[in-house]
RNA sequence: CGGGGUGUAGUAUAUCGGUAGUACGUCUGCUUUGGGAGCAGAUAGGCCGAGUUCGAUUCUCGGCACCCCGACCA
């Protein structure tokens, strides 16, 4: 698209107060807007990157088995009150209406799927199934910190697995410990996430949790390098060697959680009475699992983890857009000339080029485009016209190389 | 929720119990056009509510918001 258009616009400074790597980087860029603390609006350009985000968690998820449906937000007291959790939860937004009638504001969705799952389950022969959502959660943070990081509304995929017996369960969790790595693989965050061993869990002593390690982190962890996994410091006091390996020089570094996986079992079946017929016609316990990805928590950790000095720098697979076309202002108007035709060739290619088409001068068009941290730049100047070649910048390395037609929409295309 | 800090324009600040000023930003125009350029003009502010006072941005009290540390949590 063209930049011109952008309704939003990137700004010099950051809002004073704001301290968080995340915070300052998306605001000023325009990816998002704060709106109170905790709560956030993603503008243009942040909600294309959350939909990228989106998307290859529901490709994954749909590999999974996982059928995406969408529950809502606005849950009856009575149904929080059967599992007890109205009272217990203090982080649960509660809210009455003229008539008095009260609702939660979703937190999490136990509550509203196991009930939906048990319209639907009656034999082992419904048995197992996955089923999962994007949505906004509400919780009601005493502290809302770190940008996006942690915030009292905010996106989440949440996926709930219903099984006939314990060993399916697990067979499936495992399978799930897999399929999250491959997501936070595809996002960028690969190298740095690391399944990490925490407290909660009911058949095994262990939940799991994806700990990014970052210092913008708000948990500690202890990493095993051998095998690539860490154990919470919540556990570590039980817990002071790999659960994988056995060793015990496990490695200290502060990680922010960007997934969990967790064995229900029957914790929620149990209260909403969620059974199934067995062969022999004997009423079972449905046991669960649930598999929790916070989305703008994500997005927040790709830019602590690979912003820099200059702004934000996105991994191919979730940025924004693929090139920022940058056309140097001139009177000569051949440039605009040059760059709409390229404009016009890389889309019909499939790419997608933000164009700063912008009347301004070059420094501050490259100043913004570092900010906003598309993987390529591509400048069509007096210049570059002039030299029959286009240049092409790789935002993550600062790598400038000098390309004509054909060689840039090679690169585009095939990256 | 415990502790700490801060509330004057988008940002950084100045002044003062008596018409709130400067710089940067932003916007408009002209010039300029390879790393946030220049000139001119414009825009915009005392968190809210009580109290004291002839008069409060300033003093008092009470709220609220934001940020940080902790606790809790995804």
């Amino acid at each position: 698209m063209k930049q011109s258009q952008l309704f939003t616009k990137a700004r010099k400074e950051a809002p004073a107060d704001e301290v968080a790597k995340n915070a300052k980087l998306l605001i000023r860029a325009g990816f998002v807007d704060k709106l109170q603390a905790g709560v956030y609006t993603y503008l243009p350009l942040g909600l294309r990157v959350l939909k990228n985000i989106e998307n290859i968690i529901r490709e994954e998820m749909n590999k999974a088995g996982g059928q995406e449906i969408l529950m809502p937000s606005l849950h009856p007291k009575e149904l929080w009150q059967t599992t007890g959790r109205w009272d217990t939860m203090d982080d649960l937004y509660k809210v009455s209406d003229a008539s008095g009638r009260e609702n939660a504001l979703g937190p999490t969705h136990e509550e509203i799927v196991v009930p939906l799952a048990k319209q639907f389950i009656s034999s082992y022969r419904d048995l197992p199934f996955a089923t999962y959502q994007f949505q906004n959660k509400f919780r009601m943070e005493l502290r809302a910190k770190s940008g996006i990081l942690r915030g009292r509304e905010f996106i989440m995929k949440d996926m709930y697995s219903f099984h006939r017996d314990e060993a399916d369960l697990a067979a499936y969790y495992e399978m799930m410990k897999g399929v999250y790595a491959r997501v936070f693989e595809r996002v960028g965050l690969g190298e740095r996430t690391y399944l990490t061993f925490a407290s909660g869990g009911s058949f095994s002593k262990y939940s799991h949790e994806f700990q990014t390690v970052t210092p913008a982190g708000e948990d500690t962890i202890y990493v095993c390098d051998a095998c690539r996994v860490a154990v919470n410091k919540e556990i570590i006091a039980d817990q002071d060697t790999c659960p994988s390996c056995g060793k015990s020089d496990l490695r200290e570094e502060t990680a922010i959680e960007v997934g969990n996986i967790f064995d229900l079992k029957s914790r929620f079946s149990n209260p909403f009475k969620l059974t199934y017929k067995d062969e022999e016609g004997k009423d079972q316990t449905v046991v669960m699992g649930c598999y929790g990805i916070g989305l703008g928590r994500i997005l927040g950790t790709v830019v602590e983890v690979l912003g820099d000095d200059n702004g934000l720098v996105w991994p191919q697979a979730i940025a924004p857009f693929a090139v920022h076309l940058v056309e140097i202002s001139s009177a000569d108007a051949s440039v605009r000339d040059g760059a709409e035709k390229l404009y016009n060739d890389l889309t019909q290619e499939g790419v997608q080029v933000l164009w700063d088409d912008r009347e301004a001068r070059a420094g501050e068009k490259f100043a913004e485009s570092d900010l906003i941290g598309i993987p390529l730049r591509v400048v069509v100047s007096e210049k570059t016209l002039a030299a029959g070649t286009f240049e092409a910048k790789n935002r993550a390395t600062g790598e400038v190389s000098m390309v004509d037609r054909a060689e840039l929409i090679n690169m585009c295309t095939t990256q």
